[in-house]
DNA sequence: GACAAAATCATACGAAAGAATGACGCGCGA
DNA sequence: TCGCGCGTCATTCTTTCGTATGATTTTGTC
């Protein structure tokens, strides 16, 4: 299943376990069941953000996580394009954010993978478009079509 | 500001004080503390995934309006904002050929200089511009009108 | 379930890019 | 004539990019 919910899982039920460690030997010693609440509660909102992003934010269709971009009439004309050069939809996403000026680093934040495979993705990209470097492949990309 | 971060924490702050009145009232009577902060996480990771979603959606960054004005007949249209920038007329053309997908050495052989000498003009230039890569300082100039 | 296409990630290595610094000459205005 | 902006160039160092290679995992389809 989603490999998230079973991390979620584990790390949710190893820091209830911590937390409850601590709380019987030290901190309640001295403080109220509170102090162990409000820590629970942080830890946990937390957690459920990192859940919540990972769980709903990027996996979907094209241009649908942080680059809506140009107006939603282009979606059509991206694609036959996109498909004519045989670039995957993964592919030009991390191409839009590459026109967007932003590092491999933080296009992989943006779209929560690893900077590796920001760089597949880009390698590829680049090849399919017959671009060597970034601002190259940015300009192909605009020229076809493929970018607002 | 972001008015669910608000909700987030009024709404936290009305649940743990709920949780901390039924805990002192009944339910610590016969079960342990671990109830407590099982319940406080559960609810406080699902306020966390709402947030969470609820946070990032509008993360489209949006106003994105495409096309930037500045690119009237003026026969000098990049003068205004260039000066404005304080960018020199070196660095601007340096910085068109970059956004031509150029590398530093090819516009070095274009222009008839040096690598460092491009180095040095696109430091200064991103640096005006407030970009740290190639790719961002394109996507500025694009946006500020210097480059067509 | 098997299969193919996508997507993910890692590691290693060479190539660019970028920052920082210092230097030199030229033209121009005070 | 001096100062200053601009353009030029080099060196050193760090960071980022890009390629290559191989592997695993999803995911949609038959």
């Amino acid at each position: 299943m989603r490999k998230q919910v079973l991390i979620f899982g584990l790390v949710g039920g190893v820091l209830i376990t911590l937390l409850q460690w601590t709380e019987f030997h030290f901190i309640v010693l001295e403080h109220s069941v509170a102090i162990y609440g409000v820590l629970i509660a942080i830890l946990f909102a937390g957690a459920g953000i990192w859940l919540g992003t990972r769980l709903l934010a990027p996996r979907g269709r094209v241009g649908e996580v942080a680059v809506p971009g140009p107006s939603k009439a282009d979606s059509i004309p991206d694609d036959r394009a996109r498909e004519r050069l045989g670039i995957t939809p993964r592919e030009l996403e991390v191409l839009q954010l590459v026109a967007r000026g932003l590092s491999n680093r933080e296009i992989g934040e943006t779209l929560f993978v690893s900077e590796s495979t920001v760089k597949t993705h880009c390698s590829r990209a680049f090849d399919k478009l017959g671009a060597r470097r970034r601002t190259e492949a940015v300009r192909r990309g605009k020229e076809l079509g493929l970018i607002g």
